[in-house]
DNA sequence: CAAAATAAACTAGACAGTCCAGTTTGATCT
DNA sequence: AGATCAAACTGGACTGTCTAGTTTATTTTG
């Protein structure tokens, strides 16, 4: 009937991504809702109007971030050459995982879990357990064609996806000074899939 | 000719005892000062004489809790049979890192790697590389009496350690509401044993 | 014109760190 | 042993800063 007018969307995205980032960067308890404002260009009060509350806004923030991540996206076609099928998926997980998103919003959903279980489950569906599930469903399809013998689809996609996170994973949680070359890091993977192979042959 | 009374221990070791309890719950910013020496029975002003400030005082309680970290405790005189010294390291692995200390203080060791590096530098020499360590050695001693056929021991360490971590580090590290059961872990531990034995099996 | 957005001031509470006035403690000196 | 003295300790008040969230008066815009 009359014409209301109804809140900028653009400015709503404004927010959320200064949220995003200053949530992520710098944790919920740092993050002042006055600096997200500024940053979002926009005034304090516009981002109460969109967003209840500070807690409100972290919710949206992280099921925004967690919505966005891009996930392994595996071609299961040709399984006929596992070592290079595992051997890329282990390359692929590697460059997602040490993605600076991946590890910030990682880093403050495992810190947060015990105030908002809420937003490290968001996190836990849309991240780990989905790309186990993806990998659980690869590991069960070379396991139908002959080509690993895996009884357990979802054991063998948790070891190994957990076994390729390596030294890699530690070094980047804990933020260490030195760090693994490149080719240290290629020849761990490659030395983890053929262990994988061999573990599940056919024999 | 000079008076010198020293400061009381007693008091030292409470201030210490309280900030653990409260950093490693609560993490750095939400642990105050004030609940700090109120938990420690002590003003104040006596947590500012033992320890200068904040930061002083979360690098020695993180120190402290990083030093009294009890760790794996491998025996390595009868290694013949590798199934069970495998699974026994397995599940004492699985022991050690769902322990109440052992998460809380990971947690804000990996959460804080970014404004204390310090701190989690601690950490991470004081346990993950601790743990690989010892178990390096181990797999090194199955190589050496030809037990196992193991190439590269400090891969083998981490591809072991890594996998046994499985789901269940991913349910206590994001504190999801459902777990898997005692029974649930058990057989992955002894699954992925088996796989282990298998990949690094002598010809 | 009415809803949306703005800037800026404001409230109320928390926190790190300091200050202070008075008390306890224990080592040293007589 | 008793007097002395400096340092440790106490509790509470205080400063300055920061924060979430609110209020208000004004401007923009569909």
């Amino acid at each position: 009937m009359v014409n209301k007018r109804s809140k900028n969307e653009t400015k709503r995205k404004q927010i959320l991504n200064s949220a995003i980032d200053l949530f992520t960067e710098q944790g919920y308890a740092a993050a002042s809702m006055d600096l997200i404002a500024k940053n979002a260009d926009v005034s304090k009060q516009t981002v109460y109007s969109h967003f209840g509350s500070k807690d409100d806004l972290f919710f949206a923030a992280i099921e925004q971030v967690c919505a966005s991540l891009h996930i392994l996206d595996l071609s299961m076609d040709d399984l006929s050459d596992p070592q290079h099928i595992l051997l890329q998926l282990a390359q692929r997980f590697t460059e997602v995982i040490t993605s600076k998103q991946a590890c910030s919003v990682h880093k403050i959903c495992a810190f947060e879990s015990g105030a908002y279980p809420q937003v490290s489950d968001i996190f836990y569906q849309a991240a780990p357990l989905r790309v186990t599930n993806e990998v659980a469903q690869l590991m069960a399809k070379l396991h139908e064609q002959k080509i690993l013998n895996i009884d357990n689809a979802w054991h063998a996609a948790l070891q190994f996806l957990n076994m390729m996170k390596g030294e890699l994973w530690m070094q980047i949680e804990f933020n260490t000074k030195e760090r693994l070359t490149p080719q240290e890091v290629d020849d761990y993977l490659r030395d983890s899939v053929d262990f994988f192979i061999r573990g599940y042959a056919i024999k």
